[in-house]
DNA sequence: TAAGGTACTTTGCATTGCAAGGTACCTTGA
DNA sequence: TCAAGGTACCTTGCAATGCAAAGTACCTTA
């Protein structure tokens, strides 16, 4: 029930999938191991998923809030302090959910191309 | 350089591709075989792509718009006349766009995937 | 000819993605 | 030592999407 206060519940995390679609890459990199902003947006890029730093912040703030990550600082011996996120128990089960959705996602398109591909 | 004008530049096609990821399946539907709103919301949720009257309708506008589709009026036996759409010529070029969009974001994140999962 | 089904449209809101601009910390080298 | 430049984080304002809900209009049929 308290679900229904943030933008991660899980019961719509098909229509998540299709609304904002970044949560889901973003989770999986903090879930692979913790990071921050920058190494996020490295990451991303190297996955040729461009995402800005205006798009990548809020979205941080917004899993922050809806506890699927949680972030300590951590010094940096080429600049000022890092937020380094780690994925919290509640974000690996939400990801798990969204690895469904998007599945199930994958699935679906890919049945559609075929059909559009066979008739040419 | 007119492209800039509306929504489906075919130059920012990944990042249309993420933002407003309806019009991929929609136009997919259209071009493998002309079909009217209901039906494609039909096939879209036989697809387990929920998508509702609000969400389809203005994006069959803006395909419109965008020349992506065209449409004729057609009688129906059970009702009023049904908007019949076709996909056009610069439709088929850009779903070819969005279909390569789709399947380097398919493999972006079933990479990420992978490598979440080696790390348990 | 009224009732109910089918089809299309519009309005208003919440949310996302992004460009652009801003703040603050830290290192380095002149 | 302190200015310059790099790194990191944050915010604001706009355009666009997705959706619920309400509305219009056509057509059949009982």
């Amino acid at each position: 029930m308290s679900d229904t206060t943030h933008s991660f519940n899980i019961e719509n995390a098909k229509s998540q999938m299709r609304k904002g679609f970044l949560e889901f890459p973003v989770l999986l990199i903090i879930g692979t191991s913790p990071t921050y902003a920058p190494d996020i947006l490295k990451q991303l890029k190297e996955a040729n998923l461009l995402v800005v730093e205006g798009t990548l912040y809020p979205l941080l703030s917004r899993m922050k809030r809806a506890d699927l990550v949680s972030y300590t600082w951590e010094e940096s011996k080429s600049g000022p302090p890092r937020k380094m996120y780690t994925i919290t128990k509640e974000g690996k089960d939400v990801l798990a959910h969204l690895e469904e959705s998007w599945r199930a996602l994958d699935t679906s398109v890919n049945t559609l191309i075929k059909q559009y591909e066979k008739g040419n």
